[in-house]
DNA sequence: ACGACAAATTGGTAATACCATCTGTCCGCC
DNA sequence: GGCGGACAGATGGTATTACCAATTTGTCGT
């Protein structure tokens, strides 16, 4: 039984991501930038139209880049030839918001422990600016959900580990899925508040025991919010 | 707290795809099977062939289908209408392997503290017994990987939260794939050996925040023996 | 200076045609 | 009668073209 290696049949699309990663990279492309119209794209690259649109919705269902009808294609993650994408399909019955909320509370711990360790002055001066943000946002327009995520999105970078924040975005779009944002609930943002806050501060202080304890209680409102 | 289902602007291949996995689990195709052609399927469906192609690209990048140019598509994995797809990226790095050790601690020690909250009377016996053969076995045939393993699952399955499991489970490919368990290193096993029993004991004890001390303690062996 | 409207840009979809590959069948040869 | 190869159909891969819908941008009028 001999293994006959399969002939590298490689279709175009997969070329196609592979020069795109390619070009990425070379033009310095970077998150939340612009890519070129698809038009443009498949005339430089010499393909037609739908097959490079074929490609692009591969890199859309990797979560790489977010197509925005009328203004263009966005890149959402780098992308570098050598990448690995692995794909984890678990099922998801309806009603496991809570589920969900577990598994993040289980990365963002993580993360603000390592963040204790890991993060530089720079890192801990923009953290600050953001909780500085928040609470000022708070007092004056009341709750807002963007600067919430800026901040906790802040914290998985200040982690060093891109692994967690993967995992992290793609969590945030499935709770985002079907979870409004509890907008104007005062109580519960005014009890939040103070623990980023105090998130922040034992992630200044280098302590990851007490980072964890934070983020801990700061889900335990959330999750008792939750439960009405 | 509302649960309100987001107005979403739903494309069309997301929409493809949504009835196409219903159309799978009505027709209760099995993996290996192939669906119908492409032809069929956007005539059927009312779309043209190419949006059809876009929503049959993306679950191939999410390695459900695969199709085989001259034959038809296949079907490689099941799919259900309510899958929740998690992306990871990693990249090849000598020190990923560190990265996704950070990762399965976050997921393994969240998962020990919620056992430690609802594990049932029946299954701390059967941790109790994964935990004897892991030590029997160790002083007699020495390492063995399944048994470990077995531990691991069992961890998460009294975690009563589906969804930290199916996680850990790619976590665990990924790690297998460029870690050789290491087999033979007694002074490894040895020294963990202990802590899987400590973790048990926590769990029975009902001690959420003793049982995620006890998985830091374990990783803490890992991470230093990885550094060698 | 500002706001409303219109044109240009861009992603989303459709219809159609042709090519490359695979599969199964049928015919002819042994 | 059995076996092998050529042919035809089915199927995925690609290209061309056109139009629609949403967004952005620029311009004109107030």
């Amino acid at each position: 039984m001999t293994i006959i290696p399969r002939v590298v049949t490689q279709t175009k699309s997969e070329a196609i991501i592979e020069i795109l990663a390619q070009f990425v990279s070379d033009s310095r492309l970077q998150v939340n930038d612009r890519l070129p119209a698809e038009r443009d794209l498949a005339a430089s690259l010499g393909v037609s139209r739908p097959v490079l649109r074929e490609a692009l919705k591969q890199l859309e269902a990797l979560g790489v880049i977010e197509p925005r009808p009328g203004s263009g294609t966005y890149l959402r993650s780098p992308l570098s030839p050598n990448d690995l994408h692995l794909v984890m399909r678990v099922e998801m019955e309806r009603e496991s918001l809570m589920k969900l909320l577990e598994l993040r509370r289980a990365l963002e711990s993580e993360a603000a422990a390592l963040a204790a360790l890991r993060a530089t002055p720079e890192g801990i001066r923009e953290l600050e600016a953001l909780v500085d943000i928040l609470e000022t946002e708070f007092h004056t327009k009341g709750d807002n959900p963007q600067s919430d995520k800026a901040f906790h999105v802040a914290l998985f970078h200040l982690s060093d580990n891109r692994l967690l924040w993967d995992v992290m975005r793609s969590v945030w779009d499935q709770i985002e899925k079907f979870w409004d944002y509890p907008l104007g609930k005062q109580d519960f943002a005014k009890r939040t508040l103070p623990l980023h806050r105090a998130t922040f501060e034992r992630i200044r202080a280098g302590d990851p025991n007490g980072a964890r304890a934070a983020v801990h209680a700061m889900f335990a409102i959330v999750e008792e919010d939750l439960r009405e």
